[in-house]
RNA sequence: GGAGGGAUGACAGAGCGGCCGAAUGUACCGGUCUUGAAAACCGGCGUGGCGAAAGCCACCGUGGGUUCAAAUCCCACUCCCUCCGCCA
């Protein structure tokens, strides 16, 4: 939720800046007249809740005098006020929540530094990396047996079973198997253990209340894109982001905690209504997948080395696994709703020969804080609202795909990393399994 | 699932339907005193909205209701605690 009172007092620049990411300055000036309509009415309606507050002051002063005919007069003026007032108090009620739904269907102010531009096609790289290039070597050429697609090793290799995943739960929800599962979990393991460090791990539910979902911002705009479970009010959590940023919903923090650290690893829930039968062969595109999630509270001026920490923790993690990946500076017409900044991670998978997007880090400024309302406080000052950064490092689905393929060798078998080989007992190899 | 108890400011904890936005204590901030600290004493100390300010309004788990007037009465719900049952 962007800043009403921002709005108010400087107009243009909100507009100048929103107008970068498609939203109209009568859009705008739309939310402007609601705003004034509802804080007019709003003093109305207060005004005659003040009154009726006196009078109703002034019936006790006078029925403890024992002069009850006053009293009963006073009495009889304040219920009258009582009507007036309470369809004053609905009207300003509903002004109130058309600025709200105005005010919630807008998306944040990217930051000056992003990138103009209308849609991904606009999005800026910044870099690659590849295994061996700090040694001047060239962009890896792929052998062809590295040009097999993930759908066909890996169901030669009887580590993924999309048959019987669709059996379950219909058609992509992918069933690993074997080492396939073990791959899975070794990348988790893996890079929690590299995260620990810093930040804490928490094992969060996967199912988060309404309540929760809208402080998010993933409600109510985004619900045909997630998983409910409506007798119960639940929704299939699509992302650790949401119960990580409601931890702290409604609290004023101590300065001194800041930055707050976390990650955490869970599944993560899309519907991905409309995207079917494209980009969604083998795992591509999945309704189910793993992926451990940073996450930071912090401060404004923490909130650059926040980011900058997230953004090199899931490259370390790629480069550890040594994948070749690019970083995207999405441009202001492809961040998502919340965003100012975000950067993406994308890794080579020479089998499907593309690259596939495996981590998003944003800075959020506080545009989750405020609807989320956690606040913190330095010594005495007045609340002020935290800023939000969080990245995946990394999503597992993918990055299982282009370790699957890169790594194929010519016999089929698919050498394991050396950084997860500490969970495979030792193992070098991925051979096929019966 | 059954029975009972509870939910008030950072924390603890009062609060006959009417000067209660809320006693008191602790914590915290400022000051006096002190070489310094502690103690003691004095003062301050919730959040949000509108307003230039004075001030007005809202908030005592949430949502309704009764009343001229609700933290206080009524109803529903949520959460927490204790006991019983069931069970990874």
């Amino acid at each position: 939720m962007i800043d009403l009172v921002q709005l108010r007092r400087d107009p243009e620049t909100v507009k100048k800046s929103l107008a970068r990411r498609g939203v109209s300055a009568t859009t705008l000036d739309e939310l402007i007249s609601a705003d004034v309509t509802h804080r007019s009415l709003m003093l109305v309606a207060e005004n005659l809740r003040a009154q009726i507050k006196d009078l109703s002051r002034q019936v006790g002063e006078a029925r403890r005098s024992k002069d009850s005919a006053t009293a009963d007069e006073l009495a009889l003026r304040s219920r009258e006020l009582g009507d007036d007032e309470r369809r004053a108090h609905e009207t300003a009620e509903a002004a109130g929540i058309d600025v709200r739904n105005l005010l919630l269907d807008l998306p944040n102010l990217p930051s000056p530094d992003a990138p103009e531009g209308r849609d991904e096609t606009h999005n800026v790289e910044l870099r690659q990396w590849w295994p061996g290039m700090d040694d001047g070597q060239p962009f890896p050429s792929f052998g062809e047996h590295q040009r097999v697609a993930h759908w066909d090793s890996a169901k030669e290799l009887g580590i993924l079973d999309l048959e019987t995943g669709a059996k379950l739960a219909g058609s992509m929800f992918p069933l690993y198997r074997g080492d396939g599962s073990r791959l899975i979990r070794a990348l988790g393991a893996f890079a929690l253990n590299a995260h620990a460090d810093e930040y804490e791990e928490i094992r969060p539910p996967t199912f988060a209340l309404t309540e929760t979902m809208t402080s998010t911002g993933h409600l109510p705009k985004n619900s045909i894109e997630m998983y409910a479970i409506e007798r119960d009010d639940l929704w299939a959590i699509p992302t650790a982001e949401v119960p990580l940023t409601s931890m702290l919903r409604g609290e004023i923090i101590d300065e001194q905690r800041l930055p707050i650290k976390m990650t955490a690893l869970t599944a993560c829930f899309r519907r991905e209504a409309g995207a079917a039968g494209r980009d969604t062969r083998g795992v591509l595109r999945v309704h189910e997948f793993d992926k451990v999630e940073l996450f930071a509270y912090c401060t404004p001026e923490q909130a650059q080395a926040c980011f900058d920490d997230v953004l090199a923790r899931a490259e370390g993690l790629l480069r550890a696994l040594g994948l070749a990946y690019r970083v995207l500076d999405l441009c202001c017409g492809d961040l998502g709703t919340s965003a100012k900044r975000t950067f993406d991670l994308e890794v080579f998978s020479p089998g499907v020969d593309r690259w596939l997007e495996v981590s998003s880090v944003s800075w959020f400024g506080d545009f989750q804080a405020r609807r989320a309302n956690v606040r913190y406080r330095s010594s005495g000052a007045a609340p002020t609202l935290v800023h939000t950064v969080n990245g995946s490092a990394l999503a597992w689905s993918r990055i299982w795909i282009a370790i699957i393929e890169n790594y194929r060798n010519q016999d089929g078998s698919i050498t394991i990393p050396s950084v997860l080989r500490p969970f495979f007992n030792g193992r070098e190899l991925l051979r096929a399994q019966n």
